[in-house]
DNA sequence: CTTCTCCTTGAACTAAGGTTCAAGTCAAGT
DNA sequence: ACTTGACTTGAACCTTAGTTCAAGGAGAAG
C-alpha cells in the first residue's frame, strides 16, 4: 500500500520536487525508505492535499509550518491569518468590480474612465486623521 | 501643482524605488524632467493607485502591462482574469473555512481531525474521469 | 564655500518557492 | 550482463517585485 514519491506526486498533482522541498523545510514528516527510497503511506496524500489548499488560500510555507505545530502560539496566528483572508477578499471584489467594468467601458485608457475613478475613490482605506 | 516623485510616494504610499521599477518596466509613462528629476502632474497619483489597486487583486506587473495596452488582446485577458478571480475567491473561502474549523476543533494535529477530512473531501475538483 | 536634502543612475542583492541538473543508486526486465 | 526507469542527493539556477547601495548632481540655507 506504501506508495513511492512518484505516486504520490501524480495522485496529489504536487511535483515530487515540491513535496521534496516541503519535507527538507520541515512541513511533512521524513517518510519511510525502503532501499533509499521514499515510501508513504496513503494518508500521505491527504496531508499534502491539506497543505496545498492552505497555500493556496495564501498562507506562506512558513505559516503553513506553525499551522501543524501545538497549540500555544496558534490560536493568534490563525485570527491574524482570517482576518487577513477577508481583507484579501475585499480586494479581490475589488478587482473584479474593476475588470468588469473594464470590460464594458472600452475607454482608451481605462484609468482615465470617470466611473472608474469615482469607484476608486469609493474604496480608499479611510485611515483616520493623524 | 507638479511634484516630485517623493511627494508621489508620499501620497500614494508607494515606494519611490519601486515607482521608478514600475516606469523602467513600461507601466508607467516617464514623465517631465525639472534638471534631471521626475515631475509629475496630480493624476500620476491617480494612476499609480489603480495599478496598486489592480496588484493587490492578484494582477501580475506583466498582466497589469497588458491591462492598458489597446484592446485586440485586451478582452480574453479580462475574461481570463475575472474567472481566475472567482477561483481564488473559492480558495479564500475554503481557507477561511479551514482556518475557523482549526481554532475551535483542538486536535493536536489539524489534518487529523475526521470533519476536516470530510470537508476537503468536498471541495475535490472533480475533473471528470478520462 | 560648506552643508543639507532630495534627487539621479546602474548594479547588486533579497525573499519565496520552487525547478533543473549532474552524478549516482537500485530493482526489474530481457 | 546490460539496459531501463524511477529514485537519490546537493548545488545551481529561476522568477517576481522590488530594495539597497555607491557615487554623484542640483538647488537652497547658513
Amino acid at each position: 500500500m506504501r506508495m513511492t514519491i512518484g505516486r504520490l506526486a501524480e495522485i496529489t498533482k504536487v511535483p515530487a520536487s515540491a513535496i521534496r522541498y516541503w519535507e527538507r523545510h520541515g512541513l511533512l514528516p521524513t517518510p519511510e525508505r525502503e532501499s533509499g527510497q521514499r515510501r508513504y503511506p496513503p494518508e500521505a496524500a491527504e496531508r499534502i492535499t491539506v497543505l496545498r489548499t492552505c497555500q493556496q488560500a495564501g498562507l506562506s510555507l512558513a505559516e503553513i509550518g506553525e499551522f501543524q505545530q501545538e497549540q500555544p502560539r496558534r490560536e493568534a496566528m490563525i485570527r491574524a491569518k482570517i482576518t487577513e483572508i477577508q481583507q484579501r477578499m475585499v480586494d479581490l471584489d475589488h478587482a473584479h468590480q474593476l475588470l468588469t467594468h473594464a470590460l464594458r467601458c472600452s475607454e482608451e485608457d481605462i484609468v482615465r474612465c470617470p466611473k472608474f475613478r469615482e469607484q476608486m475613490a469609493a474604496w480608499q482605506t479611510p485611515d483616520p486623521a493623524p
